[in-house]
DNA sequence: AAGTAATTTTTACAATGTAAAGTCAGGTGG
DNA sequence: CCACCTGACTTTACATTGTAAAAATTACTT
C-alpha cells in the first residue's frame, strides 16, 4: 500500500488521511482549525477534495465526532467491571486529554447530529456511562440517577477543558492538580 | 432620542442597538446567525459600522457574553437568602430559558475571554455560585465541593441544552419534564 | 488497446471579516 | 452667516472560506 506517494491522482487512502489531518489540526490549533480548506491543504490535496467522501465539512467532522465517541467509550471500558465512579473519571479524564475532540462531540452546529454513524456512536457512549447501577440516592427515578452523575461528569469535564475549574483552586493557598480536584470532587 | 430614526448618519445609539440585534438573531437563529454582517444588516447600518465600538466580531460578541453573565448573576441573586440548591438551580434554569446565549458564554473561541468587563462580569457570576456553604460532603477540600456544585449544574445545564437529557427519559415508558428531571437530579 | 468508471483538480461564485479611504452630519471659530 | 473640523458611518477593496459544476487524470475492464 502506497499510503503517500506523491501520485497526485488515485490517493487511495484519502479519507482516513483527510480524517486524520483534520485530527492533527484539531489537536495542534485547537477547534477553529477545522477549516475544510485547511485540513485539505494539510492533506495535501485540492481544496474539493473531501466532497465526493464527506459531502461537506459537518460531515466529515461528524465523522470525526463519531470516531471521538467510539474512543470513549473505549475509555470507560476498562478490563475489570467498573464501579460508575471508575467510568465518569474515565469520562472526565478522556476530555481533559483530547480537549478539542471533546468539545467538537457536543458542537452541533458543527456536526450533523442525525448521522448514522454518530448516532449509533454516540448512544452507545451514554449508555455506558449511564447504565450502571450506581449509588442511587433514595427516592430519586433511575432517570435522574443517571442524569445526575452524568451531568457532574460532563460540566466537570467542561470546566475543566475550559480552564475554569483551577481557577477555584488557585485562589486560595492551596495548590492541588487538576486531577487531583476531579478525583475529590466526582463522587 | 431619536431611536431608530431613518436618518442614516449618525445613529445615536448604534452601539445599544448593535447588542440587541445579536441577541435578536442569537435568539431566534441560534449561535450559527451571530455573524457579523448580519448583524449589521439587522440593525440597517453597513457591514463596518461596528468596528468603531468594538474592534471585530469577538469584541462585539464579548460585550454580549458579558451581558450575559450579569444576567446570569442577577438570575441566581433571589431576594431573601438561597441555598446552595436555589442557586444552582437558577443557573441551570437560566441556562435553559436562554440557550444561546449561555452557550456564547462558555464558547472561548467565539469571545474574546481576557476582556476586562468579561472577566469581571464572569467571576462575578461564579463567585455567587461557588461561595456559598452548602452541604460540603465530609473530607472533601471546600474546592471540590465547589467544584462538585458547578460542575453538576453546569453539566445539567449544557445537556439539557443540548437536548441529551431528554433522551434519558423517553427511553423508558417514564414521561417526565424537563424540569422535574433536573429538579430530581440536582441535589 | 480502447473504452468506461472512479477519483481528483480547476474553475467559479457567493458570503464572510476586516482594513483603509471616503462621505456626510453637527458643532465651533471667524 | 460661513468655512472648517471632528466624529460617525459608508464605500470600496481584498483575502479567506465553503461548495457546486465542469474538466482532467488515472485505473480498471473487456
Amino acid at each position: 500500500m502506497k499510503t503517500k506517494e506523491k501520485g497526485r491522482y488515485h490517493h487511495g487512502d484519502l479519507q482516513a488521511t483527510l480524517l486524520r489531518s483534520a485530527r492533527v489540526l484539531l489537536e495542534r490549533d485547537g477547534i477553529a482549525a477545522l477549516k475544510l480548506r485547511a485540513i485539505t491543504r494539510h492533506a495535501g490535496v485540492s481544496a474539493t477534495a473531501a466532497a465526493p467522501y464527506f459531502g461537506n465539512l459537518a460531515g466529515l467532522l461528524s465523522v470525526l465526532a463519531a470516531q471521538g465517541f467510539d474512543e470513549l467509550t473505549e475509555a470507560m471500558s476498562p478490563p475489570h467491571a467498573p464501579s460508575a465512579r471508575d467510568v465518569g473519571l474515565a469520562y472526565i479524564r478522556f476530555a481533559i486529554a483530547n480537549p478539542g475532540l471533546f468539545t467538537l462531540m457536543f458542537r452541533s452546529d458543527a456536526i450533523n447530529r442525525t448521522d448514522a454513524h454518530l448516532v449509533t456512536a454516540s448512544e452507545r457512549a451514554f449508555r455506558r456511562l449511564a447504565a450502571l447501577p450506581g449509588p442511587g440516592e433514595s427516592g430519586t427515578t433511575q432517570a435522574a440517577t443517571m442524569a445526575a452523575r452524568w451531568g457532574k461528569a460532563h460540566g466537570l469535564a467542561v470546566l475543566a477543558i475550559d480552564g475554569l475549574l483551577l481557577s477555584l483552586t488557585n485562589n486560595g493557598d492551596t495548590c492541588m492538580t487538576l486531577d487531583q480536584l476531579v478525583n475529590e470532587a466526582f463522587r
